[in-house]
DNA sequence: TATGAATGAGTATTCATTCAT
DNA sequence: GATGAATGAATACTCATTCAT
């Protein structure tokens, strides 16, 4: 237990390491001897918590993409309007917003969110945050009558295009500026949930 | 000219090389060895005309993003309707159909098309199928009463969400099948352009 | 002739272009192709001039060998105090000045100064330094009543250790500061000129 | 600590095959990749030992240039007569004799010495050899009444002299045989400590 | 568990030189 | 004389991974 514990502790501190040198120098140019440098530990160890580099990566990658879309509810929460498809374009408005203020991040989650990690809190129990997400949708499908099931497809498909469009965007400048598109984005959210109903 | 012409010609063997080894063995593990070899030119012969790797990398994807979507609306017109929002829906599904069926292609442009090749050509005269894409944007932007601008954005925005949700689940299957996936991502496209009119 | 005179015009312009690239950036970082661009001709063009590289390298240090020489000697002329030995310290003086002032000259001309230059200027009647200098040494010889030839290669033997001494305390700071050594050099070229009388 | 020697061990084998290829085949032709497989290690295991491959040659540059002054030294004490300014006229015969019978190791010394391993070797207790050399500095200095420090200047100064005319002589040939230039180098340097006294 | 020495595969890029025009 | 497109040899260095201790 107390043995398991410090093996928690040390894949952490590994991850942490890896994530502050992602940040700041790109995941590409992010050696695992640098990770182990700046984790502490002796190279070799690096191999008795992830099987590769690529391990490593998703593993960052998936807590990084829990955690933007945590963050992101929870600022909508703070101006919800109850109205569903409102909210969600505040969602995405929040997601822009962090996406826009966190470059380097962008760039390193690079292809987008990892999505396995949505779907398993989305069931989870544990987690208040993710819960409360899965209520808004559950009672929103029941009003529309359609099930929950295909609602979160949809937003799921809603956020996908909020990451692509704000990576090409925001890390290319292609095809415009973030500002030019956000509102379309929105938009779209909007009308297309507003839609359902 | 004719000199001119030859350079023309062995930048386009360059190019066809390096598209033909990124389909087989995807770009990372194709060198430039590997692609001036294919072409029947000297390592040296391939800076001449590119940059560096990866200036080929982006040429190659501006290139095939074009053609890809020049196909998808080909496939489109010969079922439209005259209904913009479904035919919409139909491009996107030709597109889905298109990525399906070329899983190493969407492999290789990895990072979703490259737009600036999609604004150029949309403004270009010469082409007839841009043209003719511009001109059922515009007509039904006259339509709804809103700006062509507006609506050309709205179109990018969902043609990125197209090869976003395309990549994660055909490359990666997350998070579901794209069979899942791809009444949802038709469901917001002709619900969003259908909200506009 | 007129021809002739065109073709020393295209040389002296390759060679300028060089000595101006060297100083900047060193002779091993400057390519062909740097110096046919910067002289305005084509990368063929060079070797209708020199054979090869190493060719032109050796055509400018040469001439610089030279030009260093000639000035050090004029600078040494105008303070001269007629005596042979206390003359040939302040031109040692004068050497050692100039290279301290033209670092990265002495870096360039690296291997010491180019010494047929040295002998040909000495045997040549059309350069009046060189005639000056000559008549320097013959005039002390003969005061000495030791054969020129000898005199000559003592001070060549002089000079290059001035050289020698100045590049590694300069270029590379061994084994100390030049200005710890200038006084044994001139010692040195004092003594063993003084030694001759 | 037997794992610290193994690597002392290594480090060894790798200058010892530069030193090697490089009076073989000269420093500039010999690569990293030569160096490796004669000293039988992976090319990797290179960079464990040197930063680069200018470390290695440098390295290996000042065991050698102790090593030459320390043979010539040597010999000079076999035939050694007591006068400071006849032993080191004797001391840069043989250096000379050194430089002559070792024409490519010359050529690969190239820019002279490396004085670094000169001061620390003079002030060094270890060493039978340098204890030596510099005990006759020391004597002689006060036979003169000079300072030692200026003394080992001087001796600098005319070892540097010696390094560079055999260099242009043997390796260049310039600006003559160094038969030639052998009596005069000898001359100056008896000349220039006779003259101390 | 942890270490860290050793490995060795893998590649983009430069540039002196040539030669057909 | 002049051009400049084409050549292709040549090499340092990184880094993920392993394994003996």
């Amino acid at each position: 237990m107390n043995i398991e514990l410090k093996k928690q502790k040390k894949k952490a501190a590994l991850m942490q390491a890896a994530y502050t040198l992602f940040l700041k120098q790109g995941m590409e140019t992010t050696s695992v001897g640098d990770i182990t440098e700046a984790a502490g530990v002796a190279k070799g160890t690096f191999y008795l918590y992830f099987r590769d580099k690529q391990d490593i990566v998703t593993a960052v990658v998936v807590v990084v993409s829990r955690q933007i879309l945590e963050e992101a509810y929870l600022k909508m929460c703070a101006v919800r309007t109850g109205d569903f498809a409102e909210d969600m374009t505040l969602l995405a408005g929040a997601l822009l917003d962090f996406f826009e203020a966190n470059k380097p991040l962008l760039g390193f989650i690079e292809r987008g969110f990892r999505w396995p990690a949505f779907r398993e809190k989305m069931n989870a129990t544990g987690n208040a945050v993710w819960q409360s997400l899965r209520n808004d949708m559950r009672r929103h499908a029941q009003m529309c009558g359609k099930s929950e099931e295909e609602l979160v497809r949809r937003v799921y498909c809603l956020v996908s295009m909020c990451g692509s469009v704000a990576y090409s965007s925001i890390i290319r400048g292609e095809p415009e500026d973030l500002a030019k598109l956000r509102p379309v984005i929105c938009g779209i959210i909007r009308d297309s949930l507003r839609m359902m109903e």
